[in-house]
DNA sequence: CTTGACCATGGACTTAGCTCCAGGGTTATG
DNA sequence: CATAACCCTGGAGCTAAGTCCATGGTCAAG
């Protein structure tokens, strides 16, 4: 039996890089659901482990990639609230999976014209500035 | 000569797809930095230009990227300040870049997590379920 | 059994990004 | 010149995502 970290909320903000105000935010969302302690009397310790480490730097990283609390949330309610066959779970984890590549789309066009005007000014030419309807996904946005 | 579109705030808007509040907004923030019409008066009419819809685009598919408006008012900003050289603008661009280029990494980060999760559960084995640690950038984030 | 380090709750406050008026000017049309 | 259909400014209000107390309970050390 290796002992799996388990530890308080402030040891886990330290460790997660959060503020233990952002942790307790995030497990009212439900974002974050660490398990209860027999200490703390009426109001008990809320206790995370290891495995919460690892949640938590999936929000950040969704987070930072334009994806809303309450969207990250619902992953994660599916994902506990039925009992789901594990069919259904990579059901909805492809649907995920969609939406990263959807904005691996968006990127990739980002990143292709700002390369485009990145050459164009460079060269001391006198090409047509790049315009980035030209690099673009179609008007189409969400 | 071909006739530049030119158009009133309404008309941008539509063809955004953004509210003339937004917008207004956007403009506020400059954003958006519209010409002046002669018309209007006291209160001058605001005419917007095609290049301006590309702009609008680009803002849009950066804020779904995870960009802040204000990041993303600090490029046109410098942009326009100073009368940039040519070589200045390519630095400026190639550092948001990569940015772009980083999120790239973080995206393919979770997609391959989430393809691994997805594939361990589609199969009824008992491989141990993927760690994002395993597939993560390392604990960095901005 | 006191003291310092934690923990919890609840509520007020903040910033970003919009959205929704109200009030008033301008313009094109008949 | 009336009237609809625009335009402008200014300010209030809203949601999301935190942040910041104040107040009070719990625990471990000495």
């Amino acid at each position: 039996m290796v002992k799996e970290p388990v530890m308080l909320i402030s040891e886990f903000a330290r460790t997660t890089g959060l503020s233990t105000d952002t942790v307790r935010f995030y497990v009212r969302l439900g974002l974050l659901v660490p398990e209860t302690s027999t200490k703390g009397g009426r109001n008990p310790y809320q206790v995370f482990t290891a495995e919460l480490v690892d949640v938590a730097r999936i929000i950040r990283l969704a987070q930072s990639l334009g994806f809303s609390l309450k969207e990250i949330a619902a992953l994660g309610e599916e994902h506990r609230a039925g009992q789901m066959t594990r069919q259904r779970s990579a059901e909805i984890m492809s649907q995920q999976l969609a939406r990263l590549e959807e904005k691996a789309a968006h990127l990739n066009a980002m990143t292709a014209y700002l390369r485009a005007k990145i050459d164009w000014l460079r060269q001391e030419d006198d090409r047509p500035e790049p315009r980035f309807s030209d690099y673009g996904t179609p008007p189409a946005f969400g």
